[in-house]
DNA sequence: CCATGTGAACAAATTCACAGCA
DNA sequence: TGCTGTGAATTTGTTCACATGG
């Protein structure tokens, strides 16, 4: 197996999602065609994003549900926690911080950070509001995997390299702007404002 | 010219905001090279995307910012605007209705519906929150062009079909459910979960 | 027998390399 | 001269079709 791609990844966080809702559902056993015709996806393509990583189905009958779950969070490695610190306490920062959404499961905000001086000290919810100077301490004394940066575009490059110098290598920008990636940081770019964008193209005739 | 696909349109989203802030710094003409070097972009994919759509360039020199910006602006339709319906007026939907970087710009929140008795009639800046029943008149009237789906996702797919009977043609889907499209209607989903898994997939050794 | 797993065919996207023009 | 615009080469991703095996 050479390197899962993102778009491999992708599908598969969709197919987990699929199986819970199944789950929920009730459904056991589930083939891809049928997993293919109840969620507008491609059978082929279920079958060998699957077969990407081990032989998780039964020929003649198709997959079980609650143990092809169990082997995708497995691979997403979503057997483990992950800790986030938030970068940016406005409007955005504050609304994920808060949205129960972005708590729930397995990723959980555990540090917040802000510039400003007459943000730091402040609380949402249970945390506290940290000056960027305290990211090392922060990242190390939580444990923190993840950076979400919800700052304006001209301060994104500088948060970044303060997550990633105080530890982090995973992070979500919020941020509309091109940032700069040392090696071996990775980093995925949220950015509702381009599918707006990719939407006016279709709606302009 | 076939067909523009979204990795393409996306890429000009991304070039537009590039030009936007070279104009800002006072730059008035960029290669391929410089700008693909200044943003981590590539030049050969910055032409090849730019070709797609004319000859905007000037062989040897490069290209004019603010004219470049102005055609690519055309070409996504960001010349006329584009109102929004936002259904669902949670956590997510309060926020997105607030949030300024979503009402900036081309892109306005112009109607606000939730199903649920006691919001309907709630104030949220100087919209009132509507009755799903209202949602034809209300994009009749409005003239909104784009929903967004900010309903839990056993919601979604009734929410789609019930904005889609409304006569909107384009939507931002926020609910991590998978929903079935009826021709002609374009649908995007926003889902940040599914860019956190696929970072803790790297994060995992 | 029937749905998985998979090589082979196909399609899409990206990169290369250079001809063509200001 | 130097950068754009572009066919050709390459890489990446998807679909097809069938051999495989529970």
């Amino acid at each position: 197996m050479t390197e899962a791609s993102p778009l491999t990844l992708n599908r598969l966080s969709i197919y987990l999602r699929c199986l819970q809702d199944l789950s929920r559902r009730g459904v056991e056993r589930i083939s891809s065609t049928d997993m293919a015709d109840l969620y507008q996806l491609s059978a082929s393509q279920i079958r060998k994003d699957l077969a990407q990583f081990g032989e998780f189905g039964i020929r003649g009958v198709g997959y079980e549900v609650e143990p092809l779950a169990y082997q995708l969070r497995s691979i997403l490695g979503l057997d483990q926690a992950y800790g986030m610190v938030i970068v940016g306490i406005g409007a955005l920062g504050t609304a994920l911080a808060r949205y129960p959404g972005f708590r729930q499961g397995d990723f959980q905000v555990v540090g917040l950070v802000d510039r400003d001086p007459r943000k730091v000290g402040g609380r949402l919810g249970r945390l506290v509001i940290h000056p960027p100077e305290e990211l090392p301490r922060l990242v190390r004394e939580t444990g923190a995997r993840i950076g979400v940066l919800t700052v304006p575009s001209s301060a994104a490059q500088g948060a970044l390299d303060a997550v990633v110098a105080a530890g982090i290598r995973a992070v979500l920008n919020f941020a509309p702007a091109q940032v700069r990636a040392s090696p071996g940081v990775r980093i995925k770019a949220v950015d509702p404002r381009i599918d707006l964008e990719e939407l006016a193209y279709f709606l302009q005739r």
